[in-house]
DNA sequence: GGTCTGACCAGGG
DNA sequence: ACCCTGGCCAGAC
């Protein structure tokens, strides 16, 4: 079997459809929660494959960076996100240091999960 | 079966 | 700040 096996995916799943409207997650952010480090770059193989009802848009890579491979491109990834109000600057990047989402609520100290 | 590529990341020069 | 390398894995040829 697989080190990344179909329960990684299904938690990387569960991750993104919790992220809100407006926030960001990474790739390695998801990856990381989802036990496998290292699998950063599955985590976008994930997302290229995966289920088109997850909202994708809201995961960008470590530097805000928009995705290559989101249908339409970074056109189209950057459509998406301005649809929900989330700004991306002309170099198709987005400020993830205000807008990254952390299942763990901070204040509270507690595990959404 | 080997080899290459990829919606990545961290580290070193 | 840039370019290169190693890491690890799944899919496509």
């Amino acid at each position: 079997m697989s080190r990344v096996d179909s329960e990684f995916k299904n938690r990387v799943y569960d991750y993104v459809a919790q992220i809100p409207q407006g926030r960001v997650m990474t790739y390695g952010q998801l990856a990381a929660l989802s036990g496998a480090a290292w699998a950063a770059w599955e985590v976008g193989q994930i997302a290229h494959t995966g289920p088109a009802d997850l909202p994708w848009q809201r995961v960008v890579n470590k530097s805000g960076g928009l995705a290559r491979g989101y249908p339409g491109g970074f056109e189209g990834h950057k459509k998406a996100l301005l649809v929900e109000g989330v700004e991306v600057d002309t170099e198709y990047k987005v400020q993830v240091g205000d807008l990254l989402w952390w299942p763990i609520d901070k204040d509270q100290n507690s595990l959404p999960l």
